[in-house]
DNA sequence: TCAGTCAAAGTGGGAT
DNA sequence: ATCCCACTTTGACTGA
């Protein structure tokens, strides 16, 4: 190893301090450790991290200093040790009690801030990767749907073309036609008709039947 | 050199 | 008060 503290790039990574006066509150901190508000909850960056260490592993400063004379760090681009234990621990767990950020933090010889916006950009990356095969399940059902909803109405059409008037039954009496209102359904046709998804016969080609799969079944989890 | 992409970090707000 | 999330900004990197 030996790349900890020190970007891919081989930059010197020293912590920024920001002027003693507090004042200067028109430039943003060089460490606005905090979340919002900038509050420098997790780093106090006046003490030594973790019992005497003298400088934390990034954002070395560079010298050109902005307008209000605040230097700006530059970014950290963690090394490859770094990223290769923050994805293991990501796959134990999404989300760190203080303590595993702690003891994270302290193994990868990052803030414990590090660590937490790591892992706060990451779960963000696995729900967009996951929101985009969302919607490429969603688009490649759109256009199926799309497609039987054409066939639907082409066979809707047919089916109209093909409409003639209803069949007269005669009489085996009289042979004279029959009213309509007088016949009956055979047994078999009006139990079909009474529960339709009890016929089994007629499930194979009905065309409202369901997909195979359903929606979603096939998304993998990250 | 520059546009595009990725990822670290900042910010503000909601939930607990 | 703290954490998490959504959104944004910004610096590093890359390929044309």
């Amino acid at each position: 190893m030996g790349s900890l503290g020190r970007s891919p790039s081989g930059l010197d990574l020293t912590i920024g301090v920001p002027g003693s006066s507090s004042s200067s509150s028109s430039s943003s901190p060089v460490w606005s450790a905090g979340g919002g508000g900038g509050s420098m909850r997790d780093l106090d960056i006046n003490q030594p991290a973790y019992g005497g260490e003298e400088d934390y592993p990034m954002g070395s400063v560079d010298e050109e200093e902005e307008e209000g004379g605040t230097p700006r760090p530059k970014k950290l681009r963690l090394s490859k040790e770094q990223s290769r234990l923050l994805e293991e621990s990501f796959t134990q767990h999404h989300t760190l009690n203080p303590k595993q950020k702690e003891a994270l933090a302290m193994k990868l010889e990052l803030r414990p801030r590090q660590v937490e916006v790591w892992f706060q950009n990451r779960r963000a990356r696995t729900k967009l990767k996951h929101t985009e095969m969302e919607c490429e399940f969603l688009k490649r059902c759109f256009g199926s749907l799309t497609q039987e909803n054409r066939r639907l109405q082409r066979e809707v059409e047919e089916l109209r073309a093909l409409r003639v008037a209803p069949p007269t039954v005669l009489s085996p009496h009289t042979r004279q036609p029959l009213p309509a209102s007088s016949l009956t359904m055979c047994p078999r046709c009006e139990r079909v008709t009474a529960a339709p998804h009890l016929a089994p016969s007629s499930a194979g080609r009905h065309p409202f039947r369901r997909p195979a799969t359903l929606p979603f079944a096939g998304i993998a989890d990250g």
